[in-house]
DNA sequence: TGCATATATGAGCATATACTCATATTATGA
DNA sequence: TCATAATATGAGTATATGCTCATATATGCA
């Protein structure tokens, strides 16, 4: 099941996606995402957080495809795009309320 | 199951985990250990690092209670100690390795 | 075309982090 | 007690990161 030795690209990989998941706003974005889609400025407001913070952390998310978006006129409405990732932020978010 | 809001305390537990597993230094010291004990000076011969870089990322570790230690003498064996975050890590390495 | 709304982007800054080097600590055995 | 082996720790440094502020881009509409 696991390998003994971890190829440069696998451990690339995962400590990225890891990383994704190691910010608190990004955890609380993509906890919001996991529900429903929002616009930016909807998560911005629901979290109280700058429309540039979340915008340049949506890109983050984008960029490792965690997040997708579509367009509505100027309003673009993000989603969740990784149900195995999201799945794994779920789980550890159970196991730490559950501590 | 997911809650609409997350507290400040399930918020930091949950992003220092990851924060864990976001390093590939720490990564593959993990790996090591979720498939038997090491001492500090094994894991820095097998994975080709310093003794003190080591020993840091240990203490890292050690103080999220991820990892443990027995003592045999000066020697220190450690070993994994969250059956839980090890399955997280488990799952991201295999879902790296089938994409 | 010109304006308003929604979002993206770049620069700059403060903080966090992962490493190395040197040294301290701890336990063992002569 | 002294020397050695194994590990821990502190200081210093280079890089990464997440934020804010200002501005750019893009779409819709009059």
């Amino acid at each position: 099941m696991s390998k003994q030795h971890l190829d440069e690209e696998t451990l690339f990989v995962v400590s990225q996606t890891f990383k994704a998941l190691s910010d608190p706003t990004r955890i609380r974005i993509l906890n919001l995402l996991c529900e429903e889609e929002y616009s930016v400025n909807d998560i911005a407001d629901t979290l109280n957080l700058s429309q540039s913070s979340v915008s340049h952390q949506l890109r983050f998310l984008k960029n490792l495809r965690l997040v997708k978006f579509r367009r509505e006129g100027t309003t673009l409405y993000y989603s969740e795009d990784d149900h195995h990732v999201m799945n794994l932020l779920k789980q550890a978010i159970e196991h730490a309320t559950h501590t």
